[in-house]
DNA sequence: CATGAATGAGGATTCATTCAT
DNA sequence: CATGAATGAATCCTCATTCAT
């Protein structure tokens, strides 16, 4: 009798084990015999399932990207206005660490480290942010026209809030007794919403009738 | 004839090397001898001057605090009003790599990250990261009462400030061609301008002759 | 197919290739190359069965005090006598490095040197000491009052012992050529012997009746 | 002004601060920068009064076999008796600890230790341990004549009371808290005695009239 | 004589990876 | 698929010894 295969689930054990080590020990210190331990696997076992260490970083790259990507996902289906789909997600961003997986905020801080010295993981990283900066891109556009305001500095703004998301999670590893529980999320918000409002109106030849709505498009929740 | 020390010496060029390392390699992979390559040291040596790796880490976090804190300092020595000293705040930390030492920048990162595993680091990085947070405060206090505005947040305010900063860190190491160039410091004070900007008057019963002056002190260059 | 554990036999051979390595260069020159070439396996599987050589040593102690424990117990086996008991004990003891490891002896004075420095390594040391004491005291006690004596400084008495064989092994590792081979357990029984003879007999009221057959008691062969 | 020459003096204190430091750390644990810190020298000054760290310990050999010969000869010169002076001499030797230098002893079990190892330091060990035999003999063989008894096996007892030194010092060393206090020297005196006593008469057809006198001159202090 | 920096070989330990079972 | 032993290169650190000052 053939034996059901079960490389899928052994894989998303390692890689799981492998976030888990990760935020605590960072991927330097993330050993294959840690790997194993956690995961309960022998370490022979590892090497049977990934080629080495590295490929196991790369699945796990992308899995938090996918996991990331479908939190955003979730909450903007009911999102009905541009403001709402960027605070859905700010919030799914920057909330992170309060859901199932709190060390994957940390694991993505330590992996954005390794990025820079190795070139694979920079490659799989880097698609995720720019994955993620076209979206933000696209969330900011979106509000400021909503909001009738003229559409300029997306790109910096889509770099701003991903700046300062990536912040609040290194500051969330190493430094949370510093910083005010939860102040990113509304924080973020907030700081959009008044970057907008300050915006110059789109067309100032079409009168003041355009900006009385714009007001009241804010970012914010559904 | 007995002769002179130079620890001192030695000292800053092994921290100066950890630093040039680490930012390309990390600490991990700042190995004993890479630092001697880089320093042009024996690699015995480095242990005649440092208990071990550990301590040239601790000293190359105080040194890097120490490095932008002087940066802020002599930039602040000719701002006039409170928003002249918290952009040449910004500007210290934001344009860090414009400076002399490009690779400070990722080391601070790399540094973060290590605190995360590591106590001591965790000990010294926290300091740094608490006076920074305390002159930020400061900052911003100063900024919002000022602009004649109630002074409320200004912790969360500091943190985010500090998040998008670490955060600009980040990207400047690991996803430098994603983001615009520059956009950091320009962001940054346009965001705290906007933010302040909209916040409410300190005290709305004196009329709105306190409001004239303070549109006009903004965060910007002296 | 899982692999069959042969860490106990993995141990045994290291700790014995310690003791071999040890009774010729001593705890320091035990280097884990030198293990590792004696039991000629490979440097870090040492450390794959062993946390660090430290604890090798310790198991080697323990190993050394079982083994020298069941000399004895073998040899106390065919006495009928308590003198005869304790004379198997000095046989045990004394006639050490005649057996099957001769470097037992050399192992064993090198390890109490060791335990000066390292604590781990004294407690272990000690503790076998500790039963050898309490063991020969009760070898002596027995002894005295099989003879008719008094017993008193049975303290002393069992710790001039453990010296004398302290010191016969440490002769025998460093000056063999020195004293007069095989002196060393013949010379203890006597002096045993003679030093009981001449202790006063336990209770004078009771005649001179108990003293005839004390002497016929004496520590021998059986 | 030539300056005067204090390499005596210094040789003198290096000898001394390795004789401390092994005490404590054996051997292997003397490094030569722990006996510069130990004597208040420098490192490189050490090499300069000594060509290798060797050459310290078999001058550290002949410092403690001479003061130990010292300190018998200063008891022996008011011993009128052969009992008298060769219980001068274990006290000398036993009551080693109680003087100036208490870790004459430790020290003096590493050497034994190291002397298996070091083919030099063995040469000088042996040298003071045979003189030390030659000592005892001598004195064992006066004792014996002297108690009008059978002068035998004089090699065998010289052999017994230097194992039951040297396992006195080792028992000092690394297992003090599990015998008596001071108990060495006496039980060395009464083990003697009692020997002495049990020993047949030397000839036993000239009479009683030579016994009498002889149970008097026991192994005592003057 | 004296200082203290410098060197480099050597030692313990770790760890990714391989492989026999 | 699974296990866990085995390997050996790499790493940190130590230390006797040398040498410039």
């Amino acid at each position: 009798m053939p034996r059901k295969p079960n490389t899928e689930l052994r894989r998303a054990q390692i890689v799981d084990a492998l976030r888990q080590v990760m935020a605590i020990s960072g991927y330097s210190g993330a050993t294959i015999q840690a790997i194993a331990a956690q995961s309960g696997l022998a370490p022979g076992l590892i090497h049977y399932h990934f080629q080495d260490k590295h490929e196991i970083l790369v699945e796990l790259v992308e899995s938090l990207a996918a996991y990331a990507r479908a939190r955003y996902e979730r909450r903007a289906a009911t999102a009905a206005t541009p403001g709402e789909r960027l605070r859905a997600y700010i919030d799914a961003r920057l909330a992170f660490g309060d859901d199932a997986k709190p060390d994957a905020v940390a694991a993505w801080v330590m992996i954005g480290v390794e990025a820079v010295r190795d070139a694979d993981v920079r490659k799989v990283y880097q698609r995720a942010a720019a994955r993620e900066l076209t979206l933000v891109r696209e969330l900011l556009r979106a509000c400021l026209r909503d909001a009738g305001k003229r559409v300029r500095k997306v790109d910096e703004l889509a770099a701003g809030l991903l700046a300062f998301t990536e912040g609040a999670f290194v500051l969330a590893s190493n430094a949370r007794e510093l910083v005010p529980r939860g102040f990113a999320a509304p924080l973020a918000a907030e700081w959009i919403n008044r970057y907008v409002l300050a915006e110059q109106d789109r067309d100032v030849s079409t009168g003041g009738s355009s900006r009385a709505p714009a007001r009241k498009r804010q970012v914010s929740h559904p």
